[in-house]
DNA sequence: TATTGTTATACTCTATAACTATA
DNA sequence: TATAGTTATAGAGTATAACAATA
């Protein structure tokens, strides 16, 4: 019981998630700014498993395909991906990691595998955390 | 034993916690654009909950002051908050929120109550939720 | 006709630096 | 000198609508 005299609240949880959240957002966007990279270009990269469509990079970002041009665009001009045409058909431009991108992937996949808070809860904590979370999803 | 027969890995949770956010952030963002806020907007009528100096605002929303002057102005011309002097030190600016505001603060509020997924939680696991989001935090 | 990707446009958010007024 | 807030500036991300090339 807390001190309020009522349950675990959905407000309480939100309230713990925002600020986790909060401080995991804000340890991606200091480490990947390390390697000149934004939030949404690193997650760019974070999808990018394998060659794909501009469109199929939409989809897993979940925006506008509009907006995957201008991020494209900007790690293009580094030489972090590159557009290639698809034999076939002709509308649609692969996406794919330049050598120098690969190895960039790899670091921001580094990042997201050392998180601030979660990194420190115990096996059992950590499985029991999934286990809800998978329930949460469901 | 997971199917790759490792243990629960940060890897994980760190997937699952970003899909619940993003379902959470989408969620909010569209149920706010219902009362025409953008999240940026949302988060300042929330975290105004009693009036207080924009610098202390800046405080709360983790940004810097120079921000917080477009998102209240854009908030006032809409008649949702007001700035005022404090007698007494003529340099700050009281930011509240006005009728109109607290009548929408209040439906922000109730926006941020009725998560998906968290919602959904049995109240055993909702305990069990916040009490391992609390050791995540501490 | 439908689809892929780009371009044009407009707006919000964001930080940095310079500025004003006040303390 | 230091602090509160604004303004000027610049850049990234975002969506919508219109467009070209291709299917």
């Amino acid at each position: 019981m807390s001190k309020s005299g009522r349950p675990a609240a959905t407000e309480d949880v939100v309230e713990r998630m925002g600020e986790l959240t909060r401080r995991m957002m804000g340890h991606i966007e200091v480490r990947v700014a390390e390697l000149e990279l934004t939030l949404p270009q690193a997650m760019l990269l974070h999808s990018l498993d394998q060659p794909m469509p501009m469109r199929e990079v939409a989809g897993r970002l979940h925006c506008d395909a509009s907006n995957v041009t201008g991020i494209v665009d900007r790690l293009e001009v580094r030489g972090l991906v590159a557009r290639r045409g698809r034999p076939g058909d002709r509308r649609v431009k692969e996406l794919a990691l330049t050598a120098s991108g690969a190895e960039t992937r790899t670091r921001v996949e580094a990042v997201l595998d050392t998180m601030p808070g979660v990194s420190n809860l115990s096996p059992t904590d950590l499985r029991a955390l999934r286990d809800l979370l998978d329930r949460a999803l469901a």
